[in-house]
RNA sequence: GGCCCCAUCGUCUAGUGGUCAGGACGUUGGCCUUUCAAGCCGAUAACGCGGGUUCGAAUCCCGCUGGGGUCACCA
């Protein structure tokens, strides 16, 4: 049977990198086994969920290059794939549920609630900011065995029955996973709104959408035993599990390590990265080595990605972000991407910086001759503009150095040649260096150097002849001259 | 605090009873060189502790310690 996978993120936000995550590994897991990959909307927390965010999310898969088979904007063949669009099955399998005993309507209010935690507080001499459930704190619901019908609100409650007995699953990387059901909580599964919880909707959906594998955070672990006992309530057959580590990150405040949260984290953004000019190749790659591996490797292209993962081989371990690496990988497919791609992810970096330039032999030129001098694609647009521009800023202390009345001789025999020139590429601009160097006996670093502050202005560069053709003829003629007076 | 998960270099990890415990990032020494990069070669550094099992444990079991997660009318 073909897997049927899922990621299911609830729009409070933008894309975090945890979820891309969740996302790629599930959807790598689909394409590598000729699977689906469905993309849900849990958006039933109507506190926080948001349009702006269901767009962030699309957006940054899209940037990822993660697409959905079954999802938003492609609504078969187990629509709804938004879950506030589907209220009304909750509300039967909830019905189903209370008519079967295995849930039971809850009128305790809010209020009331309050004052059972306060009442519990007081019996225990707890002060304002102790935590409850440290002091072992556990609602128990009066409604639980009365079966009564009010025209009161009220929310829905799963009715556990412990026996005693372990609950649990076979989780794919953890294996055995369980604990006594005696802990488990009478949880809720609607609101008094009507609207499901997490545990409740997620469990329906996944059934409904005929997923065969779940795999989300460790986080989950928790909630994972509550749903299975759900689906023995429902007499649902559970998909196959699989808990990923977690990607934690450094609390700087603490020095603590900690779950990669937005708020504290803005790395977790996925669309920072973006703009921090990170390829989303990279990005993936990157992600993809925390918490997965194959082997010794380190570097894979998309295809390498969905050829070699399997669910096998997550490992349970925790892993925290490490930024230097991000940068390494990032490097590495930037020296190795394509000219054409790399330039055209260059642009807007460049538009950014005020320089107006189209995808062309010019600036794949650009691109290559920095892709071994440019970590991320900001750095490579910084390195890039100075070539766009008219005349060059002279570096003072390059020009002391490399431009004196020696420097300048070296520039003038160079200028020299140049007038000869007849095509302007780096191969035949190159060779300007050597001849001069018969010529003179001069050292290449004596030549190249003052050529290289003459023309860029500054000491640092590509080689002469591939700086010399980004800068065009006319343009090292200008600039040229204008050191030389 | 209850429960759950986890434990190899600073970090990401390979390892599945017998390896000089390997790779990558970082740090660092050198080579190359037309500057800066890149590249190449080398160095650095780990099995948390204590018990078992075994001829033999990073690998299996138990305990401890440590870290993380979770305990909502959030997901």
């Amino acid at each position: 049977m073909k897997p049927r996978v899922r990621f299911a993120p609830s729009p409070t936000g933008y894309l975090h990198i945890g979820g891309a995550r969740t996302a790629l590994f599930n959807w790598l897991y689909a394409r590598r086994h000729g699977g689906t990959f469905i993309l849900r909307i849990e958006d039933t927390d109507q506190e926080r969920s948001t349009p702006e965010s269901v767009q962030a999310i699309l957006t940054g898969l899209q940037w990822l290059g993660i697409d959905w088979d079954e999802g938003p904007g492609k609504e078969a063949p187990y629509p709804p794939y938004f879950q506030m669009k589907k209220l009304p099955r909750y509300a039967e399998i909830a019905e189903q549920l209370i008519s079967e005993g295995k849930a039971y309507r809850d009128y305790t209010t809010e209020e009331e609630t309050a004052k059972l935690r306060a009442d519990f507080a007081a019996s225990k001499g707890l002060k304002d900011g102790d935590d409850l459930r440290k002091a072992g704190f556990k609602y128990s619901s009066p409604w639980r065995d009365k079966p009564e019908k009010l025209d009161r609100p009220h929310v829905v409650r799963f009715k556990m029955k412990p026996t005693g007995a372990r609950i649990g699953f076979e989780d794919l990387v953890h294996g055995r996973t369980e604990k006594p059901d005696e802990d488990l909580d009478d949880f809720v599964l609607l609101r008094s709104d009507g609207i499901p919880l997490y545990n409740f909707s997620c469990v329906v959906d996944d059934h409904d959408m005929h997923i065969t594998h779940v795999g989300r955070g460790q986080e989950h672990i928790n909630s994972t035993y509550s749903q299975i006992a759900l689906y023995q309530a429902l007499g649902w057959t559970p998909p196959v599990f699989t808990h990923f580590p977690l990607i934690m990150a450094v609390n700087k405040e603490t020095g603590n390590e900690e779950k990669m949260s937005k708020r504290k984290h803005p790395e977790a953004d996925v669309m920072v990265h973006q703009k921090n000019g990170i390829l989303p190749h990279a990005l993936l790659n990157f992600v993809a080595r925390i918490g997965w591996s194959h082997g010794n490797d380190e570097l894979f292209t998309r295809e390498q990605l969905v050829e070699y993962f399997d669910l096998k081989d997550v490992g349970r371990t925790n892993g925290v972000w490490n930024p230097e690496k991000l940068i390494a990988v990032n490097q590495h497919w930037i020296k190795n991407g394509k000219p054409e791609e790399l330039a055209a992810m260059t642009v807007p970096f460049l538009a950014s910086l005020g320089v107006t330039v189209t995808n062309d032999a010019r600036l794949q030129l650009g691109v290559k001759a920095f892709s071994t001098r440019a970590k991320t694609l900001v750095e490579m647009a910084a390195n890039l503009k100075p070539y766009y521009v008219h005349g060059a800023t002279m570096d003072p202390s390059a020009v002391t150095k490399f431009l004196d009345a020696a420097g300048k001789d070296m520039v003038r025999r160079a200028r020299a040649k140049l007038e000869a020139i007849a095509e302007w590429k780096a191969p035949a601009l190159d060779p300007i260096i050597d001849q001069i160097a018969a010529e003179t006996g001069a050292k290449k670093g004596a030549i190249a150097q003052p050529i290289r502050v003459a023309c860029t202005g500054g000491a640092f560069s590509p080689g002469i002849g591939d700086t010399l053709e980004l800068l065009g003829r006319e343009e090292t003629f200008f600039r040229i001259d204008a050191a030389l007076a």
